[in-house]
DNA sequence: TATTGTTATACTCTATAACTATA
DNA sequence: TATAGTTATAGAGTATAACAATA
């Protein structure tokens, strides 16, 4: 039905600046919460993927930028005493990034912060549920709705 | 319960994450999107606001920054003659912000662009139509659940 | 020869302060 | 006196290219 089509496209055309503004109003929380720690947007990411040792490699490619940044990142958040540059166990090219205990408990306190006051923080209960499962899909894990 | 206390929290700490990662998909996929038009982000989301004529400090409001960045980046989109800096009907101060025949078709373009491929585009109409509602309620607009 | 990480360089983003023109 | 916008300046993010150490 043209009817119906007509409906789908408009709900996409929605749906994708919905996308746009979450996009935005998600980032502009997350600097504006972190702002407190005394920690960029970007230095937070890198906090956030540091749960576990990582490579200087394995940290870019989980933050989607360049290997230079993050030596550029990774120098600040060491120089604050946050993280370490230890020797790869089996390949002595690499870096192995560990977290100090200063740096596990920022990363708590950040995770915290930036739950706190979310654009989805408001949200019902059943929202937040059916949310999780939504986003689950969207990025590519949980099951499939059919 | 305590029980259920217990799932309750752990929904809150996933979906904390599950956000946090959205939020950085989604601006990942909005950088890369519009590099094809030579565009940055910023540039971008500067566009996307301008679907009607805005002064630099509305601009600057809507884009969450302060105004000398719109001054650079207005800077930027009116070399490339997308958009003019008119005089305001009413305020000799101000600026009117009125995007040109070019900008027009290119804001649409970064509208189709951001679009396809999105994070969100695989979901099925099912999902997409949820999370419409929750996002709607999520931004502030829309029925909340009860 | 290929890979890991760094250094050098350049452009963009962001914020603060000082300034000009107008209200 | 207050406001809109610009200019100047500085720190941070991002990418490419060239380089050193190691695999």
């Amino acid at each position: 039905m043209t009817t119906q089509r007509a409906a789908v496209e408009d709900t996409t055309k929605e749906l994708r600046g919905l996308v746009y503004e979450l996009s935005r109003r998600l980032s502009d929380h997350v600097r504006a919460s972190v702002a407190d720690l005394d920690l960029t947007e970007t230095q937070a990411n890198a906090l956030r993927d540091l749960n576990e040792p990582l490579t200087m490699g394995e940290l870019a490619e989980r933050m989607c930028c360049e290997p230079p940044n993050v030596t550029f990142v990774i120098d600040r958040l060491q120089s604050r005493g946050l993280v370490e540059r230890q020797p790869h166990p089996t390949d002595r090219r690499a870096k192995h990034l560990v977290l100090t205990a200063a740096g596990h408990e920022l990363r708590e306190r950040l995770l915290r912060q930036v739950t706190r006051d979310s654009p989805l923080a408001h949200l019902s209960e059943e929202d937040r549920e059916n949310l999780r499962q939504t986003l689950l899909r969207a990025l590519g894990r949980g099951e499939p709705t059919e």
